[in-house]
DNA sequence: ACCTGAACACCGTTCAAGT
DNA sequence: ACCTGAACACCGTTCAAGT
């Protein structure tokens, strides 16, 4: 965008840095998101990036919250039920559109603005649907679990890259028929049907979570 | 352990390199884990690892194998629900133990031999209970999912030090308590309470999700 | 067969210096 | 106030050489 050579080359502010990282990190993957690499990506030199962001740790919790941004807040006006379903598939779609993210959680800081304000509205629409303090600490941990962890087993799915791939992973399955026979049946009689897409097992696993939590609420 | 000025050292091999690289990560987090350091640990030059390793994406995929073979493998004879809770328990806990294993598994590039059969004895105990082919996948996917996104919040959790941590933590709720008003009231009436664990989430959202999977089961 | 030493192309980060 | 250049202490990995 910025132009490294001409004087016109705009103003480097903490947000410019860390749309840039998050951007770099989206086309080259994170293991490649380097101070000197973002550096030359903005027209300036690594050292520069210093004064924007106090260290590489700092960059990533500032691409995580970032990612949190992007996530549509959940609304308390259509009921609790649709307002959770659409934030987890929103967060879901954000998740998969910055595949690095879920990664760099485990290694995160302090959570930022964006996410502070997402995990308020959660709790904000659950409170107000009549969960309890404690009733909401439940559902809100169950339903964050499996939204990150399916995020986090979406992103490993060994074929993304499709044709050859599924032949070879056919052929191996085939192979391996004795030593994991339910793998194998999983595979080749399901998961490689070309009607199947893993991602449908997010709705599956969503409704009924929330089926469930509805159900708790009412009881409660 | 082994000796690195004596003669006496132990042989390398694929599994020794691959054990002593966890025992390291447990102990000094992954993101210090180099190659050069192991080598030091085994007092060897970190060239001599190659030998045993293709390189050092391929000792990470060994480490996540090494953690999927610390897990019990569920077995048929006690009902599905109570193999899947046992294993679900096991699983959370050998995450808990090597904190790291969540970070790899986005990077990994292909399951090893006990991960594999890991996978394999559950889809058993499902098939083996009544679960369709796609009632399995489902099942799986969203009691996995559910592990790992807990496991990945759980190392995120901000107080593992607790103490003068908490107080601060306090203090900082109660600054925000008009932004961020819900999260405020949590912190301060639930997380922060002494009773509370957040450990005890665990097992409540695996008894929702799995008294949910055996409803489904029963009306399929 | 297994291990080493030197080398290459990188890292994050510091510090004094420039404008 | 913001950016740079050189430097330091590291990385993963290759390759030819040693035993």
């Amino acid at each position: 965008m910025t132009d490294p050579r001409g004087g016109t080359r705009a103003r480097l502010n903490r947000t410019t840095v860390v749309q840039a990282a998050m951007t770099f990190a989206d086309a080259n993957g994170i293991e490649s998101l380097s101070m000197r690499k973002l550096g030359g990506e903005l027209g300036v030199e690594a050292m520069s990036l210093y004064k924007h962001v106090a260290n590489k740790s700092d960059l990533t919790d500032g691409m995580i919250d970032g990612v949190f941004a992007e996530i549509a807040l959940p609304s308390g006006k259509t009921g609790w039920r649709t307002a959770m379903r659409r934030r987890a598939i929103s967060v879901r779609e954000v998740l998969a559109r910055h595949t690095w993210a879920i990664g760099l959680m485990e290694s995160r800081t302090t959570p930022g603005p964006a996410t502070l304000r997402h995990h308020d509205a959660v709790l904000g629409v659950l409170r107000g649907a009549g969960f309890s303090i404690g009733g909401a600490a439940h559902a809100s941990s169950i339903m964050d679990s499996y939204i990150y962890g399916f995020a986090l087993q979406e992103t490993n799915l060994p074929s993304k890259t499709i044709g050859t791939a599924r032949l070879a992973e056919l052929v191996l399955a085939k192979l391996a028929y004795q030593q994991y026979p339910h793998l194998a049946e999983l595979t080749i009689e399901h998961l490689l049907q070309p009607e199947y897409d893993y991602g449908n097992e997010f709705e599956f696993g969503i409704d009924l979570i929330l089926d469930a939590l509805e159900r708790a609420r009412r009881s409660a």
